[in-house]
DNA sequence: GAGTATTTGTACGTATGTATT
DNA sequence: GAATACATACGTACAAATACT
């Protein structure tokens, strides 16, 4: 037996394969029985070989359907200011938005530390995902002191941007302070919600914004989904 | 049988168990087969609970020695200018640098471009480990242009430390400009250096420096051991 | 819509290799 | 060298989701 394990030697043949563009985005690859019998090895071995490039997101394996190419990284700036839209139309992507949920509740102890309220202060939730071309690219979970944007909630409904929404209650400028990043793997929600696999990696953004004056406005924790994002970080 | 696979109940209850600071770091962990006795499954299901916690970090397996918890993630800052030593010292730890390859050679293509440099012009190649505790960290590459640094890895044998090699070359002031940041996994060789599973996710840096001219000095990739490392970005 | 074949997911079992103790 | 413990690889069987007829 060679010195490397055979699944790596799969993996890495793959990975090349998928690097000369053998197979295009969206492409369904051979079955696992079909890659077991091209390369002379048990379906396991196979499975265990196309593990860490389902992990890397560069493919997705369906049930029942096959194991697809994933569509290519995407680049994604994190600076003082997120503007997502631009960001995606401006790779030639469709960008777009879905809300997951809205709620007011008390705030975590380190929401309300973040933003500066009192223990147990009343804050607004917005989590949504955020889409180019129909995949998803990162989930998002935000916090706003309640008793600032009262009827923050209430216009999201109406604009469906977080942006708008706050215009409309009267804060039209904030930035980015500190932004915290690091590498996770994805649970069970947030591979559901993204579209990769549990166990795939996950590029977690802890981020604080802050109005013109410096108050704190809104906490967000925000997931990417690992290798179809690139982020970008200008000085 | 749960709607749940037993293979994620049993990885909960591991997370769980690490969290509650029921293993502390350093740590061996029951061998599989115990683990396999305790839950009532066969040794593979267990292999397949713990591999999320090895990938994620949490957990380190050395053949023959038995599974390990591995030390607490580090916070990294991450901003216009990178001082390793004393991040690291602030967190209560030692940090050491271990340079594992000092060459000089024609520039890749990306590396030419990044440093605005000729094709094939000769840059000097520093790579290297950053160590807290003895714990890899980071494994790190860097480029820079051999005519303008002439002396650099002469320099880098006496003092260790790139940013003393470089004002040793009469360079005492550079910034951070870009900082592109993804989620990958590791490789073989990365798995090595930092002493993760193949597969664990990484996080990997790729930064431009430059001089108070606003001229390209170094052109550097670092590789950030998943979860081990928060980086934190400041505006 | 129903039924069947296909395809991936989970789980168990066995055997052997390799590094550590 | 022997025992231990993780790593790899084969195999079987069935479940679950999908696709096709």
């Amino acid at each position: 037996m060679a010195r490397d394990p055979i699944w790596r030697s799969i993996a890495a043949t793959l990975q090349d394969e998928l690097a000369q563009g053998l197979y295009r985005p969206g492409d369904r690859l051979p079955t696992e029985a079909e890659l077991a019998a091209r390369f002379g090895v048990n379906r396991h071995t196979v499975r265990h070989g196309l593990a860490p490039l389902i992990e890397a997101g560069l493919l997705h394996a369906r049930r029942g359907a096959g194991v697809f190419v994933a569509a290519r990284p995407t680049d994604y700036p994190l600076g003082t200011r997120v503007r997502f839209h631009q960001n995606v139309a401006a790779s030639g992507r469709t960008p777009s938005r879905r809300i997951t949920r809205l709620e007011t509740r008390p705030a975590r102890k380190d929401e309300a530390e973040a933003l500066g309220l009192a223990p147990n202060a009343q804050v607004h939730v917005i989590e949504g995902i955020s889409l180019a071309d129909d995949q998803p690219l990162a989930a998002f979970s935000s916090v706003f002191p309640a008793d600032r944007f009262a009827g923050l909630l209430a216009a999201m409904a109406d604009q469906n941007s977080v942006t708008e929404a706050l215009a409309a209650c009267g804060l039209t400028d904030y930035t980015r302070t500190e932004t915290r990043l690091t590498a996770k793997l994805a649970d069970a929600l947030q591979a559901n919600a993204l579209r990769v696999q549990p166990g795939a990696p996950i590029l977690r953004s802890v981020a604080v914004n802050v109005d013109a004056a410096g108050v704190a406005v809104e906490y967000g924790t925000t997931w990417f989904a690992g290798d179809r994002v690139t982020l970008t970080v200008n000085a």
